[in-house]
DNA sequence: AAATTTATTGAACAATTGTATAATTAATTA
DNA sequence: TAATTAATTATACAATTGTTCAATAAATTT
């Protein structure tokens, strides 16, 4: 919401608040039909695709309703459809919305790197830290709705749907990552750099994810740690885990 | 399925074959009402389970219908309901059916090796792959359902209703296993070892949950890895991650 | 042998869901 | 300024869903 209830004018109802129930109805506020007055259909757009991102990231793709969505984004259901047509497309924009955004960042640094190494190889610890620190920084530090992008990501990790869509969104940068690993490893396997590769995916996945758990088994109920700790210790398991295939299977 | 198609005393119609297309109606065999003579209804039961345990896999919690389950597993809808109850203790009946399997296993696993170490330690490979290879051994070369299963553990890792279920019945044996990790990394801090044992655990689900990914990245298509293989090089990678964790922030 | 319990089929219900149609009003274009 | 397009509210629909009720027949108990 970059400008936030301007345009609204008509009586608003002021209970932004989030609600901690997502399925609960919500009254919406009462505004007449028609083209709203000198406010840009750009807002509602986004509107809408917070409401989404959050509601498939608490709710799942099948157990969060377009009237919910339109509820928490306070519009009426067709509005939904109208802007981004049926439930799959909405949940794709949802995507790649951000996925645009992680990519690019995660491509911009692989380039660097590639510069600053010139013939020579890219050290593993920066492959990692390169793919890994713009998903969790982002997760960990940007607004909100990077942490629910983050929570819908590691929810579709493994699941069919997910898989399909991840694939289109972020295989292509993915291999771009990996002919890197590889060349920084040249005695492993193809397959084992494969693994090491999803192994840190679905650990950086699982982190971001915040579930909870990690608290849960901790018990002593710590302050949550920082970020910037959880990236560090993350990247160094990560590292070590590539760097201990090597002189194993031959290549 | 322990003593197929017996006490089937009606016509029945041998269109066993699993369909690709999970939500197709599938039309169900023509039986009479009323308790059907000489079958027990543990069998009903077991296929009930099998069939949503394949269709919570495929479809999710939401996306699995009750219909779908009960024509898969050839039965009438109400079925499902009787022996079960509402579609969340099925649900939790699925989960469990297993989870005391691989907890059983991974306790004896750990007594184990807790028994062999005496006052000494239990070398992190060694719980690394206590750990992880019940769930990765199962789910590679056990039957159909365990493989089911882990793709469903998979799907269910990081959304709210599945971190709910992991903790009722995977927490007490994660606690198990994290006193000995902690015990054998005393120089590392305790929210370090459960972020490297999230990181694990993680890294195990994402592997047995099958998705293909794998394989798309790598692209020239190779036959599928030996579970032996993967099972190997995860071990490794996770165990070097523990290790690294070592002489960085005090305990 | 009668009564009860168990396991199953068949049908129905009320609620929810994604999508589509109609109406309305502001902005844009001709 | 008239006509058209864009963005929105309001309503309707057909399909699907979890759950429940009724009926039936075999097994078990009394």
């Amino acid at each position: 919401m970059t400008q936030d209830m301007d345009g609204l004018e008509n009586e608003i109802n002021l209970e932004t608040a989030f609600d901690a129930t997502p399925p609960t109805p919500r009254k919406r506020t009462a505004r007449k039909p028609g083209r709203p007055k000198g406010k840009s259909s750009d807002e509602t757009r986004e509107r809408i695709l917070d409401a989404a991102e959050r509601l498939f990231a608490d709710e799942g793709y099948d157990g969060a309703a377009l009237r919910d969505v339109a509820a928490a984004a306070d519009v009426q259901l067709h509005a939904v459809g109208y802007h981004f047509g049926p439930k799959d497309t909405l949940f794709e924009t949802v995507i790649s919305r951000r996925s645009v955004v992680m990519t690019e960042l995660r491509m911009k640094a692989l380039n660097s790197a590639q510069v600053a190494a010139g013939d020579g190889l890219i050290p593993i610890e920066k492959l990692v830290r390169d793919y890994i620190s713009p998903f969790v920084l982002s997760a960990g530090e940007g607004d909100s709705g990077w942490r629910t992008y983050a929570a819908l990501m590691g929810r579709l990790a493994n699941s069919p749907l997910g898989t399909e869509i991840i694939a289109r969104h972020y295989d292509a940068c993915a291999r771009a990552y990996l002919v890197e690993f590889q060349r920084a490893l040249p005695s492993v396997a193809k397959a084992d750099v494969i693994e090491g590769f999803s192994a840190m995916v679905a650990a950086m996945l699982g982190l971001c994810a915040d579930t909870g758990r990690p608290a849960r088994l901790g018990q002593t109920d710590q302050k949550r740690r920082s970020t910037a700790e959880s990236l560090e210790t993350l990247v160094r398991f990560q590292t070590a885990g590539f760097n201990a295939l090597t002189g194993s299977s031959g290549p």
